[in-house]
DNA sequence: ATAATAATTGAATTCGAAGTAAATTATCGC
DNA sequence: GCGATAATTTACTTCGAATTCAATTATTAT
């Protein structure tokens, strides 16, 4: 039996039925491309796939006709026939952090040399995550960069729909992911050491919630330095790595005894910090009391704060995770990888340093 | 007569071939869960719409399958038949200028409220534009907020194809298009007032590139309300919004003569000229200069440089924007519109005003 | 010139969900 | 219980580009 299914007649006459008639706009595809240049519609297909194997005077129909039409692919079809979207998704969480805005630039910039584009995703709460998740992997995104904490059962979501994932500044314990960070413990050596060495004695912190690793890990880094070189604890006043935390810091730190020097989880709270101790305490920086941060974000680096910090290298690092995601789409078995860059020590006017 | 065309067994086996075998990880389809849940696939789709007809028995069973399977609708297919990607592009030049990031973030909180999502471009040079138009199109997004110039040619592109386009803080001549901005004149003319009524009388000013019209706003809005006030005409430093050319304008500017006020077309600038004038004149501000600003970024408003400066509420404007994109989206023939927001004045300590 | 080979081209199918129209089932009035 | 109506469900088609495989054309070797 030959029950040819037969959508159109012989030849010419692509039947596309309610074309003309339609009130939205002119919707050019790329069977109006063939019909003008008098191709196939494969043919159009391949005209725009580079390296496909096209005869020139074919290319220059095609072009000519999706020229004059107007011609774009559309980006939508073609992913889904690819299961290709080049489309990834970045999520942030914390957009006061001067850091993230920085980051998400650098992640545009090398994604966009790729040909691919950025779906952006911003959390409010926390408990958000679960439904950001669910949106990007109905857009069926290429990839994910992800600055913000997952339970392990969303990592294995991730897994199970081999969807790479990439995690900036934080790892995880337990489980071997995808990550990119900045050497936070060694970035806080640096400080520690720094300031040890011109002579300052007594310290206080401004950490970050306590529900960011990165924040604990800078914690850690200067605490475990300090008491390797034998010096006291330090107090720790929690933040939320806000300006106003940096003021409300400086405040409680100061209440029984003034410290030789503040160090503090990321800039932000540093400048509030500085602040603080300049107007509501009448103190001289570096002189009475030195301040440093970290991050290394760009109102840290002018001269009104000029504060000692350790500069993330943002460029490489969004670098980084990009390669590290483009890697995984083309070839999924790449194991996971953690690459550690360390921060670059910007010694500033805000504490005195050797 | 019962012809019924079967394209399948009785009632299980939908025929999907390549299924079970194919390595890049399991892809749940409407199909699987039809077939799971066994019924068909319309109805699996109409149990992810919402105010489609459904018995509750049968929403129970899709769900529960859908649920076992980990399905998730794709997005891409139905872009392609919906016509609706729900996928905006927002366009931003310069994240240098510490405000975009903030109307970024308030975009992106505005259009998830409504289940659409952002693609970021960023232009490196302004000659981009023509590229990141092209991919704009191909993605089909529903709307793009652009803040960045266009070209009547490039605007008609999207006019053609019923792109719903909205501009942020610009305005473009000779066309109607649908913009939202901050009344710059107003805002300086507001700033200009302050400043006179406390007794300045001479003034300078540091403006932004001379193709950013906001920038020739600003800077017409302040000089004709002087020239109202009968005051001299100001010198005009032109920077490029950036805090080193804060830094440089007040060089320029203090060349031959001090002012006693340096207005400037945007925070950072502002910001920039703060620091010059305390740290390399070693002048007192507000009491030898006031300064101020315009944008209200939030590092302006800490107290470290508590600017005077205009504060555009970023959060409307941005809820308006959206609002008008997803207007013309559903309604293609709203004309376009133009909605002016005024900022706010805050007075801060970098300037004596009355 | 002819067979053998390579390079192009085209018809048909596919991706996955949504919509349309027809078919089926449920509900209701009397 | 029967027809009429409403509600639900299904089969099939559609969106637009990519891809496969067969058909055609061009190129090379002989």
């Amino acid at each position: 039996m030959t029950i040819m299914k037969q959508r159109r007649g012989p030849s010419l006459e692509l039947v596309r039925p309610g074309k003309a008639a339609t009130k939205k706009g002119p919707r050019v595809t790329s069977y109006d491309v063939a019909e003008l240049a008098g191709v196939s519609q494969s043919a159009v297909s391949r005209c725009f796939k580079s390296g496909a194997s096209v005869s020139k005077k074919m290319r220059a129909r095609v072009m000519k006709a999706a020229r004059e039409l107007g011609y774009q692919p559309n980006a939508i079809a073609r992913s889904l026939i690819t299961r290709r979207s080049n489309l990834v998704g970045v999520i942030l969480s914390d957009f006061t952090n001067l850091h993230y805005p920085e980051v998400l630039f650098e992640l545009n910039q090398s994604f966009s040399n790729r040909g691919v584009h950025i779906m952006l995703f911003t959390l409010r709460r926390e408990r958000d995550i679960d439904e950001i998740i669910e949106q990007v992997f109905q857009y069926r995104v290429d990839g994910v960069v992800l600055a913000a904490t997952l339970l392990p059962r969303q990592i294995d979501a991730f897994e199970q729909r081999r969807i790479p994932l990439v995690f900036f500044n934080r790892n995880i314990q337990d489980k071997p992911v995808n990550s990119v960070c900045c050497d936070q413990i060694g970035g806080e050596r640096m400080l520690v050491n720094a300031l040890v060495n011109a002579g300052h004695k007594s310290f206080g912190f401004i950490a970050g919630p306590d529900d960011s690793l990165v924040s604990v890990q800078r914690t850690t880094g200067a605490r475990d330095r300090l008491r390797e070189l034998g010096l006291d604890d330090m107090p720790v006043f929690q933040g939320d790595y806000s300006y106003e935390s940096g003021l409300e810091g400086v405040k409680k730190l100061l209440l029984n005894h003034t410290p030789d020097a503040i160090i503090c989880a990321n800039d932000v709270m540093a400048m509030g910090c500085m602040d603080a101790l300049r107007r509501e305490y009448d103190m001289k920086i570096p002189d009475d009391i030195s301040v440093v941060g970290f991050d290394g974000v760009a109102p840290a680096l002018w001269s009104g704060y000029d504060l000692t910090t350790i500069r993330q290298p943002v460029k490489q690092m969004s670098e980084a995770a990009v390669e590290m995601i483009m890697a995984r789409v083309d070839q999924p078995d790449t194991p996971p990888e953690m690459r550690v860059f360390s921060g670059l020590m910007c010694a500033g006017a805000s504490a005195r340093t050797a």
